[in-house]
DNA sequence: TGGTTGGTACGATAATCAACGTACAACGAT
DNA sequence: ATCGTTGTACGTTGATTATCGTACCAACCA
């Protein structure tokens, strides 16, 4: 018998814990680079569905899940939808101007 | 700046073969960053026994050619030896100023 | 000629990973 | 209360990967 009901939340690394290796690597599949390049372009929160993947809901959340852990986006709930936007400032912090040759060479 | 084409012999991708998420993934395993870095510092040609890493001869040959098949490195014969280069000409006119924020970021 | 050096080829193994389906949970609306 | 929406949890499968060992090859040297 559970007293409270915990708060729905994640775990997001804080910028000194971002690994460069960890941010290549989840960068490095097409389906997460193109999820990335989305939100830099609408520079704002989307949800998971907003994205429209050709995958299966497991596998989106498997890769939205990979993001995360990697430092590149927030999540947060809004009520069922999980909102996603891009960590810029950490990213740009931590890693200068990687972010952004990333998405220019992505760009052609 | 020569326009001497690119040794095929050995399977070495053009400029306009090479894949950014190729690239990114040759780039996020700790080993091959390590190469890249250690090439970029020397500004010169290695051989692949000068880098002294920390797993065997045929783990070796395995990252030195995940490197070469995603473009990273050239690579030529020089006797016994395996000489290695960085394509850093290539990559900055295909992907400008990635290797430079990878390198940098990699270096703290 | 034979040994040493530097690297490749091949095969094996264990780990990781992307993808799926099913079941389920949280929330909002009906 | 039930239903639809949205996403998670769990287990599975096939592919890829990092690692190794052994055997081998090609070039140089004594």
């Amino acid at each position: 018998m559970s007293a409270e009901p915990l708060p729905r939340q994640v775990g997001h690394p804080l910028p000194d814990e971002l690994r460069l290796t960890e941010v290549l690597h989840a960068l490095a599949d097409p389906l997460r680079l193109s999820i990335v390049a989305t939100l830099a372009d609408s520079g704002a929160e989307l949800s998971c569905s907003a994205f429209h993947l050709p995958v299966t809901k497991s596998t989106s959340t498997h890769h939205f899940r990979v993001l995360r852990e990697a430092g590149l986006v927030r999540q947060r709930y809004e009520g069922t939808a999980r909102m996603n936007s891009l960590r810029r400032e950490d990213l740009d912090a931590v890693f200068p101007g990687l972010l952004a040759s990333v998405l220019a060479s992505a760009k052609q």
